[in-house]
DNA sequence: TATGATTGTTTCCAATTAGAAACGATGGCG
DNA sequence: CGCCATCGTTTCTAATTGGAAACAATCATA
């Protein structure tokens, strides 16, 4: 149809071809198949000179809406598509969207100030597909899925307590021995009860028991700082108690066996929107390989 | 823009390749094709859900649109396609015109009520494509041309003359004979002043000369009626008159050599619309090898 | 009145697109 | 928890479509 209004508009099929980039040959088939198509001849042509008939004159009018509706709707998506622009919908976990998420969407719109952020945060698993998401961001081991995951920064877990704590109940050298000790531990999770580490002689399994048992790090977080007991916590969580002499670092020669990383996810690579990307890279710039959280603390 | 307004409302590609007919693959490739020339993604899929980034709810705005507007357009089309609709304009030489379509036109129009005419007499050759006309009349024997040409009636020329004229000078029993008559004759007309026949012993061209050459044919048989001479004139044009006993027909068994045909001219012959083939059938039905006008002569 | 230029069509071949079937993934259902 | 049905994608082949050149028809020009 757009070929058809322009073959009227420019006159003659050569003139479309020309406009249009194509040959005339496929002008002249085209217009073919078109009046075959609509069972009615659209334009008389002597050979040098065209008309329309009075079924042309007609569909030349809808045609031209039509090519006018096609343009308009191509001119809005290659807005969106050619630069970082409109809304970005993302979902990430409640405690690290709150502590390093939440503090750097100010700077990020400001950077792109035709970009807003529409924010939900849950740490149940969501799909992007169904909730129309762009992108989220999840810690920990990731299920393989059709969708892309970008490593954005390492996840450590770290074994703390209170020095109150440790004052009472003595500082654990090896991770056997905290199985005497107070372990405060996620539920629902897995292998949330036992604990695996990689040291210097290799892996070791600790069962570990405890007062509390919570789904939550806030609340766990609270309870070590409380002396309540010993607690197996992100770098990204605790990063400033350890700075701050709240908690204490155990067993630093050990490396939680569970190690894992800060993901961004979002649907496929190909046609990637841009305000996608920038935010993807945004993040990865910001948190990177040595986040900002770690910093003090070797691994 | 039809098929991924379509892929949107159903909901699914299965459900749109069943909608239009076609493969689930072919979707696919569509989409994904278009999505390339975008340079966006258009929608999200995991394996059995699909939804609209936002560039595809932008531009699935507007492909409803198209789709709207390019339905609305066939369905225009298909309208005139599908019956005697519309306008018909026509052309016809003038004499012919006003003795013999003239008067079968409301006839004609009172069969197809949605139909219009719009007629245009004149004797000069018309350019159907230039002028924008559906068809024409055309008497003659005809220049080949792209043009579709259908034999509505054939068109016998006669030899006349007012019965006072024949008194006067007597009445010519063979061709040769006209030489020495007073013969009318049309001017402008490449063989105008040799007149030729067919008769019992072959061809005969004879030579004519007279008081009179014009350009039409109404003065030509108003100067027969006058008994100013012979005259050549078609018998659409003289039957009353012959039938009335005004003129008579000399030479009854000699046939104008250049006997030639009523004919319908219109462009092509692929999709002819139904209002051009209506009307041409209506007048070859009722024109017809022995056509009206030729009641009670003989050939 | 002939010639050259330009138009739309056709032809032949290459490139693109559609279709059938197989595939991998996911949800519903027992 | 496993099976089946269904979804979108991929693969391979067949059909369709596009392009270059040849063609037929017309107009402008000399």
């Amino acid at each position: 149809m757009v070929l058809f209004a322009r073959v009227v508009e420019a006159g003659s099929f050569t003139g479309a071809a020309r406009d249009l980039a194509i040959s005339k040959s496929a002008v002249s088939k085209q217009i073919s198949r078109l009046e075959d198509r609509l069972g009615v001849r659209l334009l008389n042509r002597s050979t040098r000179r065209l008309s329309l008939t009075e079924a042309g004159a007609a569909f030349h009018e809808g045609c031209r809406r039509v090519a006018n509706e096609a343009a308009a709707a191509e001119r809005t998506v290659s807005r969106l598509a050619s630069g970082p622009r409109g809304e970005l919908r993302v979902n990430a976990p409640m405690s690290f969207g709150i502590r390093h998420l939440g503090p750097c969407l100010a700077d990020f719109l400001q950077h792109y100030p035709e970009l807003t952020i529409d924010l939900t945060l849950n740490d149940r698993q969501v799909d992007l597909v169904e909730e129309g998401l762009d992108i989220a961001v999840r810690i920990g081991v990731l299920a393989d899925s059709s969708l892309i995951a970008k490593r954005l920064a390492p996840s450590h877990r770290v074994v703390v307590a209170a020095p109150a704590y440790l004052a009472e109940r003595g500082c654990p050298e090896r991770p056997e021995q905290l199985a005497d000790h107070a372990c405060l531990r996620y539920s629902y999770q897995a292998a949330g009860r036992e604990w695996r580490f990689r040291g210097p002689d290799g892996e070791r399994r600790v069962r570990t028991k405890g007062p509390l048992a919570v789904n939550n790090g806030d609340v766990l977080r609270a309870a070590a700082l409380d002396g309540l007991g010993v607690a197996l916590l992100p770098t990204f969580f605790v990063g400033p108690d350890l700075r701050a002499g709240r908690l204490e670092r155990l067993l630093p020669d050990w490396r939680d066996a569970q190690d894992s990383a800060v993901h961004a996810v979002y649907p496929a690579n190909r046609n990637l929107s841009p305000k996608v990307r920038v935010f993807v890279d945004y993040l990865a710039e910001r948190f990177g390989e040595a986040p900002y959280w770690d910093d003090g603390l070797a691994f």
